[in-house]
DNA sequence: GATTGTATGATTGTATGCAATATGATAATA
DNA sequence: TATTATCATATTGCATACAATCATACAATC
């Protein structure tokens, strides 16, 4: 019997990131939070003088972005922050919801008892955080749930599909929950769908999923065609803090 | 009354094309043709001569097909042709599966009549090219008909994402219909899902797509893992011409 | 003999400069 | 006055040059 060598448990290569891939992911932060806005122009050389690098990297930046969607490029003219039309947003969320849908399926199918209980609380918690209305962190939740869920699908595939769709659609998303009346709505659905996974519903389940999400993207789109406007059920995650 | 000026019908911006833009277009082809093997390092200054084009676009170029998933970035050591392993195959196939299985439910809901005629003279095409036995048209007949749906679903969103899912599996697709059993059991799925589109019953219909496109994943899958090889069964679409 | 240190060449990462192009203002033309 | 031509400026597209980094080979060390 030979002596076992302890190896190193698993790889882990670190790598020093490129000045392109900072830019990439600052410059799509700033994208989602709005700092800069549907349709703004982005001048490379403006681009260059605030992050400090030379254009080449910053190019390459902007070309993964434009892939992404986040941007887009008028050839000799330059790229622009992308737009998101109503009709997009419904696209959006169209595949969104089909995803999710999946997702779930999927999930039912190959989660284990743990992951389910899991579940379980972080729903209780968020329903915990819409009571004492802190509309942040219930609204933070919400999200990571949805997510959760796409992850125990256990398809990575799936997983960074949808990862991609919604940083295309973050930018409104937050819309959706400007209503206390939707909010409420939204708790409601998640009620009944986290119902049905107990119940080992998959049919029932999936498609409370689909619904639920699709209702979102509804109201954002009308959001974003401006159908629907600031009223005094409106509510804004910006002003309030654990009021 | 004024005189109406008659307008130019609708705008067509012409625009010439970037060398980067050529640049992935080229690669992607190659890449997916085989012509650049998975694993095949992609080093700047070869590609730079193969093309005649200096290291800027080759670089953006490369970056775009990373994102998409063609290319694997080594930092500091350059890009390689993505391989693909057998389970990212089936997890591929399985989103493929539902994305089509959605787009064919939208696709029954939002289809006209003259729609569903023209798919079934497609089907009917793709059935004579099968039994006159033209493998590559058939086999292209295939590809129209699935591509088909997904446009018939109305969602540019869905049809953008499963383009993208399929230029990633395009490499390895055709070896699905590498057995002559396939190639028939594929011809009566189609048949099935077809009948059912034709009686309008949506369920069964998305059903048996999804169903069909994940038989054909896990084929593909056992191909690419190496559990199915060679057998007197197998077909090639390369030293054949409609004999 | 296995490991570690060091040098060299190949290749990528980044910066910069020049050419090409689009936009907008102004002048020319009918 | 409406259209077209001309030019100036801003900005992008591309090429090239330099710096940083990595892989390999080989020498040094224990």
């Amino acid at each position: 019997m030979e002596t076992v060598r302890p190896t190193l448990p698993i790889k882990r290569p670190l790598r020093r990131r490129s000045l392109h891939a900072e830019a990439v992911e600052t410059l799509r932060e700033m994208i989602i939070a709005g700092e800069l806005a549907p349709g703004v122009r982005l001048i490379e050389a403006e681009l260059c003088e605030l992050f400090n690098i030379s254009r080449t990297p910053l190019r390459e930046a902007l070309r993964v972005l434009e892939v992404e969607g986040l941007v887009d490029f008028y050839p000799n003219r330059g790229a622009v922050v992308s737009t998101i039309s109503a009709e997009e947003v419904v696209q959006q969320f169209e595949v969104l919801a089909n995803l999710e849908r999946v997702a779930l399926e999927l999930a039912m199918a190959r989660m284990s008892p743990a992951d389910l209980a899991r579940l379980n609380r972080m729903h209780d918690r968020m329903i915990d955080l819409y009571e004492a209305k802190q509309r942040r962190e219930c609204f933070q939740k919400d999200f990571d749930i949805h997510n959760r869920i796409v992850a125990l699908s256990g398809n990575p595939v799936l997983r960074d599909m949808h990862a991609g769709l919604m940083t295309r659609s973050r930018r409104v998303r937050y819309f959706a929950l400007h209503s206390k009346s939707r909010w409420s709505e939204a708790m409601s659905e998640h009620q009944a769908f986290m119902q049905a996974v107990n119940d080992k519903d998959v049919q029932r389940a999936s498609m409370l999923m689909r619904d639920h999400v699709l209702r979102t993207g509804f109201l954002v789109g009308e959001f974003v065609s401006g159908r629907i406007d600031a009223s005094p059920d409106m509510l804004s995650l910006a002003d309030q803090d654990n009021d």
